[in-house]
DNA sequence: ATGTGC
């Protein structure tokens, strides 16, 4: 394996093709990676229609075909969409909710929030909510996204500014989503799920940037709510759908295929035209349940504090494919990224960015591992260069789930974080052992390593109040 | 991530 370090912070990989490999991270993050993330690059590189270079974000780790917080890109003319570069959770991302409270204002009844939060919003292992859906509801959902959800009387219009994409996925189509899919998510609306997903109640600890914290409404020892989760059942089962598609496509055409998991379609292809359209549906369902979850959030805090309102500071995925422009060899081209684990992050003058982020750059939510940091980041000015527009997403795990089950009690857990003046309510202990901390890299680190390169700069830096979990 | 398994 041949790889070296061709600036600061940017590793190259060599690959056997004209495409280039570029991991954006320290030494020490590098020694930590396991060799199967170089593979699944090298495999990445080989794709039809790809365009240099295959990126890996600091907090990547190998995962099923595509590794977490890989970037890639692909020619729409030429190219390829694979559901295993999109992953499972299809739009799991953040939303992070601005209060006008302060730390003093939460601490006295941060255990009576805490259970107001954990009852009022669903979580765990097939959480189930209040919502029940008919089929053809769903499918109003899967091509309304958030403001769907605000139709239904979840939210403001306002909230769907502060979107990406408006709250809405313009090309969705359900029709193209399976029965199965939708029966799964007929009762799964406005809920947390487990894994990773949680709710937090943070409060604004360190300022990096004044001025951009101050476009964002963020000041010290403010109170901030942030949302983790994604597009529960439905996701999963439309993601497993088409994984198993796409492999008996290439399979059928003999299709050289380095990865079972890489699976792919032509965009072009009618099974490409369908995921893609599959997909968007997913992220509709995934930006409608966090804006239910908004809801929920800002009826239990009026419990506490009557008339408040909790606006919206941003909502963005790290699991999709998006179909932007990107100047490749001088020449303005519509490009397919995959970002699986890895953000969107369009810094300053985009037009793509809400009026009011316009000088600052996009928010970029980060959340670290349970009980431990969040960043709040702006897009940087060199994403557009470097990265097709992306930064990292979070901490990225090095311990598998599995290994940091046997290592952790999720009881001790729940008293060292009490120590540390965080509430955590969760529905499995198993659950919480999984996500310890020490099963996770250093959200700093990896933070640090896109401030460094210009893919996104430290705005703010949130520490956890309260843990809701599933 | 996931009605936590093919």
């Amino acid at each position: 394996m041949q790889i070296k370090e061709i600036e600061n912070n940017i590793f190259e990989l060599k690959s056997s093709n004209k495409v280039n490999i570029r991991l954006f991270l320290d030494k020490k993050l590098l020694d930590a990676l396991e060799s199967t993330v170089f593979q699944q690059l090298l495999n990445i590189a080989e794709l039809p229609g790809v365009i240099s270079p295959v990126c890996a974000m600091p907090d990547t780790h190998s995962g099923y075909g595509f590794p977490i917080g890989g970037v890639a890109a692909f020619d729409a003319e030429e190219g390829v969409i694979s559901a295993g570069g999109v992953g499972f959770d299809i739009a799991c991302g953040v939303r992070t909710l601005l209060t006008p409270l302060s730390l003093r204002d939460i601490l006295p009844i941060q255990e009576d929030l805490a259970d107001e939060l954990f009852q009022r919003v669903p979580a765990g292992v097939g959480s189930k909510g209040d919502i029940k859906l008919s089929f053809k509801e769903v499918d109003k959902m899967l091509v309304g996204g958030a403001r769907w959800a605000i139709e239904q009387g979840f939210g403001e219009e306002i909230d769907l500014q502060f979107i990406e994409d408006d709250g809405v996925a313009k090309e969705a189509n359900p029709d193209f989503v399976s029965k199965k899919a939708k029966e799964r998510q007929k009762y799964e609306m406005g809920t947390l799920g487990a894994g990773n997903h949680y709710l937090e109640v943070q409060v604004v600890e360190e300022i990096f940037d004044l001025e951009k914290a101050k476009i964002f409404g963020l000041s010290l020892n403010q109170i901030v709510v942030s949302i983790h989760c994604g597009s529960r059942g439905l996701g999963h089962q439309v993601a497993t759908e088409y994984m198993q598609e796409m492999v008996k496509y290439t399979q059928k055409r003999k299709l050289s295929l380095p990865d079972k998991n890489l699976a792919y379609a032509p965009i072009k292809s009618e099974l490409g035209r369908r995921y893609f359209s599959a997909m968007q549906a997913a992220i509709n369902c995934a930006l409608a349940n966090r804006q239910i979850i908004t809801h929920l959030v800002r009826s239990a805090f009026n419990k506490f504090f009557k008339g408040i309102f909790l606006a919206l500071l941003y909502d963005v995925s790290h699991n999709t494919c998006r179909k932007e422009v990107y100047e490749v060899k001088g020449k303005l081209k519509e490009l397919y990224v995959h970002r699986k684990g890895a953000t969107r992050s369009f810094g300053p003058r985009n037009k793509f960015i809400p009026f009011k982020y316009q000088k600052a750059g996009q928010p970029v939510l980060i959340g670290g591992s349970m009980g431990t940091f969040s960043y709040i980041l702006a897009g940087g000015d060199n994403s557009d260069k470097l990265s097709f527009g992306s930064t990292c997403h979070g901490a990225g795990r090095v311990m598998s789930r599995n290994q940091a089950k046997k290592t952790y009690s999720g009881k001790n857990l729940i008293s060292k974080l009490n120590k540390a003046g965080i509430v955590v309510r969760g529905h499995s202990y198993k659950g919480l052992a999984e996500e310890a901390p020490s099963a996770y890299k250093d959200v700093s680190r990896v933070v640090e390593v896109t401030h460094n390169l210009g893919l996104s700069t430290k705005v703010a830096r949130l520490r956890p109040l309260i843990v809701i979990k599933g």
